[in-house]
RNA sequence: UGGGCUAUCGCCAAGCGGUAAGGCACAGGACUUUGACUCCUGCAUUCGCUGGUUCGAAUCCAGCUAGCCCAGCCA
């Protein structure tokens, strides 16, 4: 790392933090509340995060904030723990929830109290909405702050103890109601809520709020640089604030960064949720969505979200990346690293009609032709075979290179074939395409050397296995937009195609996370959820580039 | 309308007073047993706008404009 590459604003800030010696290290951290899955944009600050520590030496720590116990689950903190982990953050043995410090922040409170920076109010909520003033408007002093330390130490000590009901009384940070930032207005950094908790069940019924709790979440941990998203901008003077009258010896800092999403993709919980309960997805992880489960289901790997990551970079301008450097990033990853086999989706039978009738044999064929450590494969091959409907055309177009009567071509890994024509049904659908065969040109290649200008795809038909083949699109109409002017989600008909594909005999035992590429029909990976032993079904990850589309009819 | 933040190619994004990196996308071309991959080539006289300072500004100053965030006992 000894170039002069240009570094994203954090760690030019962080380098400036390590020269002056404000730190000595850089330790960051994932604070997620565990209340529902994580999607491609937690999966940003978990790479983030980790990739700081990892850069300048640091540690990495997953802390789960845990300080609502009405919006957390259990099963969030499961799904989340196996999502950064499959991403490759390693937070080693430092994984860690707010709710174990509950007693340092009671104390830290009792301590704001004392130097009569924080008080009791009786305020309802609505009063304190009232009092706190608006936009343009300064607030008004809440009518308990005068009380004394003493009383203030007695009545928060009674909150702990659970004599008041959710909602009767709050303890408030004293700092200033005619502040323009609002979040300075006396900040309410405890609540009282009778519920029990995930991880502390009933042995607290006050709460810490977020702004209170986590910059000492934060301290207690020794975290350099809490990195969080710009919405939190606001918050920062308050962080500062409590890191400061809590006296804590190495502050953290807290720096924000922008969000950044894909364009026309999903996140908010509601409408996904929505989605499951309509039916139109399966789940949280239906290979549609770009939960972090959704990714990994649908074929994507750690290493191409870590490269999506880093392409994004890092900045404070909102921005929305296209969908295509994601698939650019996937296809990067996969096309060196995964067999190469041919699948025909749309099949039609293919006759050599010079091939011996009864007969058959096996050729060989590299998995991957620039990375020969795949290996290399045998498939039968005989008189029947499908291939592509797609390329057969019986008036061609110019520039079509694939089977066309009279035309010659290549079959991968095989022969070359000459088509001859084709056979239809009474509705004029073609039913068989013939041709005949160069038995010189096994292997794909001429004796005399001449060329063919095309090259198709084929499987056996007699050994081909069938497989449930899934094609998705956006599951939003990108034309549209997102939403629709009644805010309900503009959804894409098309967003999922299933076809029953014939398949190289090789693939009938792909194993679930198993992915290949499926020669020129892009990317593909075996679903974890719904293939069972020799029934795979297949997810189709990210189709190829084409160059050649077919001219559009007219009319 | 008070406060905070942001504005550089269709999309991300460098740039930090010395005369616009890079990637994605796109378009040409070469190569090719995937019309894929790979490889070349092209793609902002211009940095939201307007003024100012300067020999020199995307970078400094002033004033506008647009977008995002904040009035939870959510995080």
């Amino acid at each position: 790392m000894s170039e002069a590459e240009s570094r994203n604003f954090i760690e030019q800030m962080i380098d400036k933090d390590l020269a002056e010696g404000v730190y000595d290290t850089v330790h960051t951290r994932f604070p997620p509340e565990p209340n529902g899955y994580l999607h491609i944009g937690h999966a940003k600050s978990i790479l983030l995060n980790y990739g700081l520590a990892q850069k300048y030496g640091g540690k990495f720590n997953v802390r789960f904030d845990d300080t609502n116990p009405t919006k957390e689950k259990e099963e969030f903190v499961e799904s989340i723990k196996a999502d950064v982990a499959w991403l490759g953050a390693d937070w080693e043995d430092r994984l860690f929830f707010a709710s174990d410090y509950f007693d340092e922040m009671y104390e830290g409170a009792v301590k704001l109290i004392q130097k009569g920076k924080a008080y009791v109010s009786d305020l309802s909520a609505d009063e304190i909405r009232e009092y706190r003033g608006t936009l343009t408007e300064a607030g008004k002093e809440d009518p308990y702050a005068g009380r004394s330390v003493e009383e203030n130490l007695k009545l928060f000590e009674e909150m702990k103890d659970g004599k008041y009901a959710d909602g009767e009384k709050v303890l408030r940070a004293r700092i200033d109601m005619a502040s323009p930032n609002i979040n300075m207005r006396d900040p309410v950094i405890y609540r009282v809520a009778h519920i029990p908790h995930h991880n502390t069940g009933d042995k607290w019924c006050i709460y810490p709020m977020y702004d209170f709790a986590h910059p000492i979440e934060d301290a207690i941990e020794g975290i350099t640089h809490s990195i969080c998203t710009l919405e939190f901008e606001d918050h920062r003077p308050l962080y500062d604030w409590v890191v400061r009258e809590l006296e804590y010896p190495h502050p953290p800092k807290q720096i924000e960064f922008a969000k950044m999403y894909l364009t026309n993709v999903v996140t908010g919980k509601r409408y996904i949720k929505k989605l499951v309960e309509d039916g139109i997805v399966d789940g949280w992880d239906d290979p549609r969505l770009v939960s972090i489960a959704a990714l990994k289901r649908r074929g994507f790997t750690p290493e191409s979200i870590r490269m999506f990551v880093e392409l994004c970079g890092v900045s404070k301008a909102n921005s929305s990346a296209d969908y295509a450097m994601l698939e650019y990033c996937i296809r990067e990853d996969l096309k060196l690293k995964r067999p190469r086999m041919m699948a025909v989706l749309d099949p039609v039978k293919l006759i050599i009609d010079n091939y011996p009738e009864g007969e058959s044999e096996f050729l060989e064929a590299p998995n991957n032709l620039e990375n020969e450590a795949l290996g290399r494969r045998r498939i039968p091959f005989g008189r029947e075979l499908y291939i592509e409907r797609e390329d057969f055309l019986e008036e061609p177009p110019k520039k079509y290179f694939r089977m066309f009567p009279g035309n010659e071509v290549r079959l991968m890994n095989a022969y070359f074939v000459k088509c001859t024509g084709c056979v239809k049904d009474e509705n004029g659908v073609i039913t068989e395409v013939h041709c005949t065969y160069d038995p010189a040109s096994k292997g794909g290649n001429s004796p005399d050397g001449r060329k063919v200008k095309g090259t198709i795809h084929w499987v056996p038909a007699k050994e081909a296995v069938k497989a449930a083949v899934r094609l998705y699109e956006n599951i939003i109409d990108e034309e549209s937009g997102v939403y629709n002017e009644d805010g309900s989600l503009n959804l894409n008909p098309n967003s999922l195609t299933i076809r029953e594909a014939y398949l190289e005999p090789a693939l009938a035992d792909a194993k679930a996370y198993e992915s290949f590429q499926f020669v020129r029909n892009g990317f593909f990976c075996v679903d974890c959820k719904d293939s069972k032993e020799g029934a795979p079904v297949f997810n189709r990850i990210v189709s190829l580039k084409s160059s050649f589309v077919l001219p559009k009819k007219e009319d």
